[in-house]
DNA sequence: TGAAATCTACGAATTTTTTCGTTGACATTA
DNA sequence: TAATGTCAACGAAAAAATTCGTAGATTTCA
């Protein structure tokens, strides 16, 4: 049965959901060779955390073949910004403006990228007046 | 004994630590009763968990008293660095710019904050070039 | 001084997260 | 079809994080 709404997903499962995010459903398998290349990870071990995660609502599965596939059940979106809103209350004090100070400085952005951010900037400040 | 370098503080670390960066060094009856405002939890609790994070070389106690006065051994800033280190590589692929767009939609940020991060932004484009 | 309150130390239990071995079902192919 | 390989289910163990009870030391103050 699936159970309730979660918080963030811990480590292993951000792994996962990273991987299917980026390439699209795929099989424990497929998943399990992704993850294994930066950690090595038993297959059973990849498994169990899908079953669970599918258990949790966090993935869903087609199990209408042999080989399951499995696909998110959450977007990308959602979940990040349920990761940096925990973010922001455990280790920022909820302020955002600190939490971009410090991705700003924590990792070289390109000019291309700053730009963007810029009109984003821009654009919400046209919101708030 | 003092152990390794670590990765990210927990969550509950984390919490501990907030309000030694917040109020300064303190007891654990201080920080137990901070803690608790937002999830009740026990002394002993957070005294254990304290001893830990001594023993791990989060904190430093001064003993010397009836009252032992603990206090961060790790500034915010890095705290912070690493924790947003950690949080780009397991869940926006490293893209920094990714977590700054991110940030700004999850918590409305104000005007004087968004013209701060803009003049940041600057003067990462002069270092740039 | 002695009862009550407060504190640390310690061990252990609990909960959560991660890992893996084993089993039996299904698929492939020689 | 028989051997071989791949798969999901399941239970359980291991590891990590969190919680708490109890005991003994120190302080407070009536």
């Amino acid at each position: 049965m699936a159970r309730n709404k979660q918080s963030s997903p811990t480590g292993k499962e951000l792994e996962i959901l990273n991987v299917l995010w980026q390439t699209g459903p795929a099989t424990v398998r497929q998943i399990n060779e992704q993850i294994s290349k930066q950690q090595k990870t038993g297959y059973t071990t990849t498994l169990k955390l899908m079953q669970i995660m599918t258990d949790k609502g966090l993935l869903v599965r087609d199990g209408s073949n042999f080989q399951h596939i499995y696909k998110p059940a959450i977007s990308q979106e959602k979940t990040q910004n349920k990761i940096v809103g925990e973010l922001l209350d455990k280790a920022f004090a909820g302020s955002a403006e600190k939490l971009v100070m410090r991705a700003l400085s924590a990792k070289k952005v390109s000019a291309e990228e700053l730009e963007k951010i810029k009109k984003m900037i821009d654009k919400m400040r046209e919101i708030e007046n």
